[in-house]
DNA sequence: ATGATCGTTTAGAATATATTAAACGTTCAA
DNA sequence: TTGAACGTTTAATATATTCTAAACGATCAT
């Protein structure tokens, strides 16, 4: 490959391994993505590990993850028995299908924990043998235990506009 | 402290260190917010270490980085030596100082490598050099990465709109 | 059937990250 | 001017993550 090429590419991948770990995805995630990004046909595995330089068993477990999150695709190549992979290029696919799903469920963690917590509440009977220290106490976790809960509902709200927008 | 009240509290440290690392901040980071978000009072490095038992050192840069990121201050508490600090509970603040920032900072990473592809492109001089195949794997080269500058922009103007909703 | 070619799994090695304990510099009170 | 009380830094350790190489099962051509 002509070396301004190569460059250019090896380059690009470099940044989408980079981008990736920024997102809080494998490195090699990243650098997979790129690859099969600026590749204009569909990439084996074996292509793939030739060209980033890394073990077959890495680059399997890594464009699995790749696909699960929207990334990439299996294509079918007539006549090969090879897996061949393309790069998701719809930027609003890979946000819909996975990354809002994501960003959905670390939202909602947010009002689980509020649930949780809350569960550990006293009984009213129990409370009663608290001293006036403690049941001030208690009502101020409640309180901020339940401010967490509104913003819950609030982040909720905003995905799900974000949502349209995309 | 009373053990159903204490029960509580650790129940709730322990799912904060949970969200913390579900954002990608450390463990220890989302336990120290946790903590300080259901103390009615500002705490000192030596009571949050020795509620959490962990040691000093830990504390000192994980409370530095969560007040980086917007989610504690340091209060002053008259007579004492001691840096305290309180939980910031105004969500929307944390959001806006520093969550915000990281994610434009993250958006305007993909533009950055855009630019600093682009800058390995060859001279006009040196494309005649190039043969057929080459020249068209280079302007296939340029429409991907053009179009991830593009992306750069939309998701530049989404998260704009998204703070004005905040 | 047999062997070659796949992708996957896995146990151990390599690497990166987090944590501790101790040393350190500063500040302040005596 | 000491020394005690702070928060920070750091070097070593512990832990978690990532990666490799080899074993494996499945599929296909012969």
């Amino acid at each position: 490959m002509n070396p301004k090429l190569l460059e250019i590419k090896d380059r690009f991948v470099e940044k989408l391994g980079f981008l990736g770990s920024l997102f809080g995805f494998n490195k090699l995630l990243g650098q997979i993505y790129g690859l099969l990004y600026l590749s204009p046909t569909p990439l084996s595995l074996d292509e793939i590990t030739k060209q980033l330089q890394v073990s077959k068993g890495s680059i399997s477990l890594n464009i699995r993850e790749l696909e699960k999150w929207g990334g990439c695709k299996k294509v079918w190549v007539k006549g090969d028995r090879k897996d061949y992979y393309e790069a998701e290029t719809q930027f609003k696919n890979i946000l819909n299908k996975r990354l809002m799903d994501a960003l959905k469920r670390r939202v909602s963690t947010v009002g689980e924990i509020a649930a949780d917590t809350s569960a550990l509440y006293p009984e009213s009977e129990q409370t009663q043998s608290l001293s006036p220290e403690e049941k001030k106490l208690l009502s101020f976790y409640k309180n901020r235990i339940e401010s967490l809960d509104k913003i819950q509902s609030k982040l909720d709200f905003l995905l799900k506009t974000l949502m349209k927008f995309l």
